[in-house]
DNA sequence: CCTGGCACTCCAGGCGCCGGAGTGCCAAGT
DNA sequence: ACTTGGCACTCCGGCGCCTGGAGTGCCAGG
């Protein structure tokens, strides 16, 4: 009992599963694969890999198709990332060259990644609680409002507008702002966001009392900044593509949009992804079907892999049906990860 | 030949039509609909509304289904939008009362547009090029780096970080940049967006020579942040919606999603529509099937509504499949801008 | 352990059939 | 000049039937 060959035998399904659409048989199965034996034999084998839960028939006398557990199996231990070409290595750097800000990236990458695997594509912005401050700045806009802006060094920027309603003369104001300027930048600089949220209260102390009440208001609204900075965002795109393959989704398409529209779904199962130990080289992360059936995602898979430094900014990654072409989608995922990370290394 | 009678039938075909989804023949619409008259009176009526193309039937003997001129004479004349109850009133203002800072209005608005109309809802951004500037900043943040922030009175923030590289001393930074910041808002403030970017050069022109250098980097970036707000945004939502009224799109869904993913596709939509004159009270706007069939959104219709101050700064809407209900529609999408208004006046 | 043969299963799709819903038209009634 | 009932006609949609083909499991022999 080769277990070897049964390997073989697993791979040419989802093989040819992938690119069929359709059950696969004994037949057909060794009509194209030298796989050097009988269909008799390879009969037996999917009999036994039957038994072991990595394939499936829809119905007797059907031809096989591959499980979840199959599909983990495969990209597990039998897949072979191919290597993207440099034409197309090439393609990726020119089109993510040309950005130009840190929101101009994050666009571009997701339509590329939809582009080129076909598929749903979702980015993370790079934030995370790993940010840390690298500028606070207060000014005086005119009468008695103040815009706070919050930089971080992952190059996000938060702004936000106060108006103050506590009894300070108008004279007083832009001396009052400088110096929580001066306080704040000399608190929170290179400091963590999280961190930094929490040393607000120490700097509010050190106000003296008569302008404490205006000092808790700007403090109030740089809180806010700072709960935004740390809030995780994510964009996608190429839903349309999802359609286009929709007879892989028997019914669950619409929810399958609800979910990447709700924003706090998906940036849960990215979270769970980062923390998969199974993430292979490259900071690679597949989850497949019912893997994810909590998040009303069955019937689809998805491969992220982490990017910035160390891969562990945040993640980007693809969505489609479970019979996806996981090499290709895998290579095409990490080939522009690397990219990304690469540029915001600058 | 009562000319009346005849619009009263092409109402009930489309009121019924719309909501059972299927071919509406002469018996049943007498059945259901007070006419005073009998079916073949009826078909009578109906021949010659085929005639005029007002209906359509899709074989030989089957029912009718109002085409899109059919549509376009009801919402024109025949529909009565009806108002939403105080319940539901009062559910918009308090989901979009909770809203803090403008992206969070544009988010809010276009869920709850989504979920009250159970279609797909396009918001844009307050902006256009009659934005006025609010206040230029330009801050010194460490190195040779400075950071510019530009606000419009339509609440939104733009900002870039500039490095510069000309041949300028480390001590003359701070100066140099306090200056322009001054000149800038005496030359910028209150002035339109587009007209604000022409202004720059003249700026330019006033800064003695040995800075020059130093003033022009600082400048193109903020030319760029100028051309950034006149640049027009939408967001999206309830993708899912459209979906789960799938069979009403036979083969374009894909097209649908594509075109809602592109937006400049949206937005030259959205223009068009604010240019229609037909747009009736309240700003509405509705564009039938085939009306915008060169951006690929046949089989689609479009309601939208001006809103902010004087209907002119942006549109908002929602988009579903030609067969669609519009009185209640336009009711939703009328009430949510008219609310979305009221809080931006603010 | 592989292989050819064989009997069995079951879906997919083509065919024919009919009922029902709907139409157009006409002649008669008001 | 409309409206109405009657009537013949059309045609889709669904149902049942059937058959071909692909696939399987099992067995006995190499």
């Amino acid at each position: 009992m080769s277990d070897e060959r049964r390997m073989a035998v697993l791979r040419a399904i989802v093989e040819d599963y992938v690119s069929t659409r359709e059950p696969v048989g004994s037949k057909n199965l060794v009509e194209r694969y030298q796989l050097g034996v009988s269909p008799a034999t390879i009969r037996n084998d999917m009999a036994v890999l039957e038994e072991e839960g990595y394939i499936a028939q829809p119905h007797t006398s059907a031809g096989r198709v591959p499980t979840d557990k199959g599909y983990r199996l495969f990209v597990d231990r039998l897949a072979t990332v191919k290597p993207m070409s440099a034409a197309e290595k090439r393609a990726i750097q020119a089109f993510l060259d040309g950005a130009a800000d840190l929101d101009d990236i994050v666009d571009r990458t997701v339509r590329l990644l939809a582009s080129i695997t076909r598929q749903a594509a979702v980015v993370q912005y790079p934030s995370l609680s790993r940010a840390a401050v690298r500028h606070v700045e207060v000014i005086h806009v005119g009468g008695r409002s103040a815009l706070l802006v919050l930089i971080t060094d992952t190059g996000r920027v938060e702004q936000r507008v106060v108006t103050l309603h506590s009894r300070v003369a108008d004279a007083e104001l832009p001396p009052l702002l400088a110096d929580l300027r001066t306080r704040l930048n000399a608190a929170l600089v290179s400091r963590r966001v999280a961190e930094a949220r929490d040393l607000l209260p120490g700097v509010a102390d050190e106000v003296p009392a008569p302008q404490r009440a205006a000092a808790d208001e700007v403090l109030a609204a740089l809180r806010d900044g700072l709960t935004a900075a740390l809030e995780e965002r994510v964009v996608i795109a190429g839903t349309a593509n999802l359609v286009r393959s929709g007879t892989d989704f028997p019914a669950s398409l619409g929810s399958v949009l609800e979910a990447l529209e709700e924003h706090v779904v998906l940036l849960r199962l990215m979270q769970e992804m980062a923390e998969d130990q199974q993430s292979g080289p490259g900071g690679l992360s597949v989850r497949i079907g019912a893997e994810n059936l909590d998040l009303g995602l069955a019937e689809t898979s998805v491969v992220t892999s982490g990017y910035g430094e160390g891969q562990a900014l945040a993640r980007l990654g693809v969505l489609g049906p479970t019979r996806m072409d996981y090499p290709t989608t895998m290579a095409a995922v990490r080939s522009v990860a690397r990219y990304v990370s690469r540029i915001l290394a600058q």
